[in-house]
DNA sequence: TCATTAAAGTTAT
DNA sequence: ATAACTTTAATGA
């Protein structure tokens, strides 16, 4: 979790609910709170000119969204767009501002998620560009399994479909589905009725 | 090699 | 039921 729950309400944040598409907030929208997801899946997105969808990144429980921008005053850059039933915190920026003006524990906090935000665009990026999709998608499974306590293969449950994983690494879902039965082939992932074990 | 298109099967709502 | 997701196959850059 990124800020404890009863400090955001106690500073005057708003619990919100979601249903699924529903948007926190959307591309060229200026930035006036800060949204925390107590429970649920927040995905930030991009189309492209051919309305090709990219996900920036798939959020969950206790991650906080859109964060990266509430600092400097420009527009957000991409969509929030809620993937299941979710409850969200909801705290508009001056009283965020001011909340981490009086602790330095919280912007600590905040900083952290920030690099780690930071650290996983840096890692993508790495792999997107001119990897091939194996690399990708294994990168992106990597990534996420790291923050698993139990480490041993085929452990992990992939939290995505198909689609997502494609949207997620730039690639289109029929290579993605391809590329994922060639990984299972050589063992690198296992296939339980559809879900991806890694 | 990978994207795109199309078509069909499967699952979720 | 209908939409969303998964899969396979053919074709083209």
């Amino acid at each position: 979790m990124v800020i404890d729950e009863e400090i955001l309400q106690t500073a005057g944040a708003e619990t919100k609910q979601y249903k699924p598409s529903e948007l926190l907030f959307c591309e060229g929208d200026t930035p006036n709170y800060y949204y925390q997801i107590i429970k649920g899946d927040v995905k930030l997105n991009n189309y492209n000119e051919e309305g090709k969808e990219f996900i920036q990144n798939i959020l969950s429980d206790g991650q906080s969204c859109g964060e990266s921008i509430i600092f400097i005053d420009k527009p957000y850059p991409m969509n929030a767009e809620v993937l299941t039933e979710s409850t969200v915190l909801k705290l508009h920026k001056t009283a965020f501002l001011n909340l981490l003006d009086k602790s330095p524990r919280l912007y600590l906090e905040i900083s952290s998620f920030l690099s780690e935000r930071l650290y996983y665009k840096f890692i993508m990026m790495q792999n997107i560009s001119s990897q091939n999709p194996t690399a990708r998608l294994k990168g992106l499974m990597d990534y996420f399994k790291s923050f698993e306590v139990d480490e041993s293969p085929y452990s992990f449950l992939i939290p995505f479909t198909r689609q997502q994983m494609a949207s997620l690494t730039g690639l289109c879902v029929e290579t993605a589905i391809r590329t994922i039965k060639h990984m299972e082939k050589d063992n690198i992932l296992r296939i339980k009725d559809r879900k991806i074990m890694y």
